[in-house]
DNA sequence: TTGAAATGGTACTAATTTAGTTCTATTATT
DNA sequence: AATAATAGAACTAAATTAGTACCATTTCAA
């Protein structure tokens, strides 16, 4: 299985098409264009809308409108939105819940948190301005709270 | 959906005990000391072995012995032994057999592949001895090529 | 005023994947 | 000879994901 999910996948389409398209577009006409499902991804049009993505107008013209700004809409909002919140494994909901029989002697407990963490960086981290535009990326810093500098010998 | 298996996660448990019982355990014992299912866990341990992390040895008391040092083990190496190697989207492979109709217009092709990236160097940076030992991190300035200023200002 | 094209909401179904089981064979120890 | 272990393969069940279907409402235009 993938990370993301074809929701995921999908919804990423239609917030970079829309981005493009500040008029709007409707389900129809990006259900086209990508070759993709148009009851599925109306569905996930309903969503994004629901969850503050879009605007939205019904009736022949209707359509949706992006109206959030794509440096403040986060992969891990996304994600929330229209799945789960990313958790790196199963236990980790046992673990919150303290129902995790191995709590106290789980040799992997930090460590898997550490990673969690590192990847839960990059999902608030990137945006879907850098999607747009991958040169664009603000993020190494404030991901590690570090001062980059770059070290002109490294291969 | 939990980003790693429950496959990957008892492998985790797995190599972690046997990296601190070097004379070997039987899936048994390690079923019954983590409450997990015996056939399951047993079935993980034969992938394990046939991938080299593990010797076996058949028998009453017979079990399985760590082979591969904890700091060679990447998380990524065991995704690609029990489950199948990272990837984030499903049409990457569509994109891989350049059979993604969406390929010469698609609009986030480019912005995910940095975020793929992003992630696989963290699945090939961090390793069981960093995961037993979570103080151990000689990952990041590897990670991105870049030396690393400590921000004394940083909140 | 009627028909078409859009969203809103909900429920349902199908396909796929993951998780776990079962069975038989072989090996080693006591 | 009994027991406890791995080896290997095939199978089943549960859960999740992907996708459909239906009906209602809104809007526009002929």
């Amino acid at each position: 299985m993938s990370f993301f999910s074809r929701k995921m996948d999908y919804a990423l389409l239609v917030l970079s098409h829309l981005h493009g398209n500040p008029d709007g577009s409707s389900a129809r006409e990006i259900s086209a264009k990508f070759s993709i499902s148009r009851p599925f991804l109306a569905n996930i049009m309903k969503t994004l809308c629901h969850h503050g993505y879009l605007s939205s107008h019904r009736g022949v013209h209707g359509g949706y409108v992006l109206i959030r700004k794509p440096e403040d809409i986060a992969l891990a909002d996304i994600m929330q939105s229209l799945d789960e919140p990313f958790h790196l494994t199963d236990c980790s909901k046992d673990i919150e819940k303290q129902t995790c029989s191995a709590r106290n002697f789980c040799p992997i407990r930090t460590g898997m948190s550490g990673v969690h963490d590192r990847i839960r960086t990059i999902l608030k981290d990137v945006t879907l301005a850098e999607i747009l535009d991958p040169t664009i990326r603000p993020s190494i810093s404030r991901q590690f709270g570090l001062e980059l500098v770059s070290h002109g010998t490294h291969k």
